[in-house]
RNA sequence: GCCCAGGUAGCUCAGUCGGUAGAGCAAGGGACUGAAAAUCCCUGUGUCGGCGGUUCGAUUCCGUCCCUGGGCA
């Protein structure tokens, strides 16, 4: 049995079932087939130990005793990047496969997961100084300031980004900054790569990719009753709590769904609670139609139905692990 | 029963001094490399409540009926 270079993949949108999903297999996986087994996390909001109910994030009790990694690794402080992400996530997956033990990647940041298995271009995380420099650069002049810069030194970004897209414009400028060389390059080199088939990777592992996904009618109720239970589970007090222990509330990752909300209602910029739950449901549907548009293109995987397909996920496992 | 105010896109509403209409939100599609649950782009035909009338032409003016608020009885 040597599976020292295989990982099992569950993808999919958000509230699709992936944490069951993962859980269950990695049971029958240690009951049936008797290798150890850990869950390696690349949602990106699980990174963060001061959030809890409004990520979703699996208690310890739902844990089932499963050794999890990549979760409550980082403080809302400090926030993770998708570079940051890969450097402990290989290290992690490689110390685990070292050890025998099976490796089931488990999450909905596309983004992260491509990063993770195709790589990431050469540059450099912009640092704090030369962010509020191209902040203040935007607020003084606009973004004509940073076309003009990309003209002279990176116009195919031009061509690549809209005129709207400051944030990626300004990253553009800031990587020739930073580096010296062009964006724009380091994406065509990637794009010649494939960015989107998985059948060649960065890695010497072989893998197994499970989508799964459910019929909008159905997805949508799970997503509307799973909001009204993180209301239900104290998501208001998880806040309070986070503001009596000196956070500012203005944390980039409380920037997401669910929180950024609640914080609002807070505020009084709902009318009711009623009316928060349904614009965080409509923005988690949003999120959910996002993450379907990247998976889409992301191959080799096999789609799944959460409720339905759990033995046929398990055999290919086993086919697979063997 | 009477008097107001309304009935226009899935929702909230704007507008047409008469030439068949447009915003926000929703919805659909897409992009995406150090902020990614973020960020950005594209997509708007709907008996303009029904029926009549005036008019070359009515969603717009007039009449009438229906519906929804609010007030008076």
């Amino acid at each position: 049995m040597s599976h020292a270079n295989k990982l099992i993949i569950i993808s999919g949108p958000t509230a699709s079932g992936k944490t069951k999903t993962s859980i269950d297999l990695a049971e029958k996986i240690m009951n049936q087939l008797k290798i150890p087994t850990a869950i390696v996390n690349f949602d990106s909001l699980l990174f963060y130990k001061e959030l809890s109910i409004g990520t979703a994030k699996p208690t310890l009790d739902e844990q089932k005793g499963i050794p999890h990694f990549m979760i409550d690794i980082e403080s809302i402080c400090s926030p993770m990047n998708a570079s940051d992400f890969i450097k402990i996530c290989e290290n992690k997956i490689t110390e685990l496969l070292n050890k025998n033990i099976c490796v089931i990647l488990v999450g909905g940041s596309a983004f992260y997961l491509r990063a993770l298995l195709k790589g990431m271009y050469e540059s450099t995380s912009p640092s704090k100084e030369i962010k509020n420099k191209y902040d203040q650069i935007l607020k003084d002049k606009g973004i004509d300031a940073i076309v003009d810069y990309l003209q002279l030194h990176d116009p195919e970004s031009l061509k690549n980004l809209h005129l709207n897209d400051h944030y990626r414009l300004s990253r553009a400028a800031i990587h020739f900054e930073m580096t010296g060389t062009k964006i724009s390059e380091q994406k065509q080199n990637l794009d010649d790569l494939f960015p989107y088939d998985f059948n060649e990777i960065v890695h010497p592992w072989k893998f197994i990719h499970f989508y799964l996904d459910l019929p909008k009618d159905e997805h949508f109720k799970i997503i509307t009753s799973r909001t009204e239970k993180m209301f239900a589970d104290g998501l208001m007090s998880e806040i309070q709590k986070l503001q009596d222990d000196g956070f500012s509330l203005d944390e980039k990752p409380l920037s997401s769904i669910g929180y950024k909300e609640a914080i609002e209602l807070r505020n009084g910029q709902f009318p009711s609670e009623e009316a928060c739950i349904e614009r965080i449901s409509i923005s988690t549907r949003q999120l959910a139609k996002s993450q379907r548009t990247f998976f889409k293109r992301i191959i080799p995987k096999y789609n799944c139905n959460p409720l339905k397909d759990q033995d046929k996920i398990f055999s290919l496992v086993e086919l697979f692990l063997r």
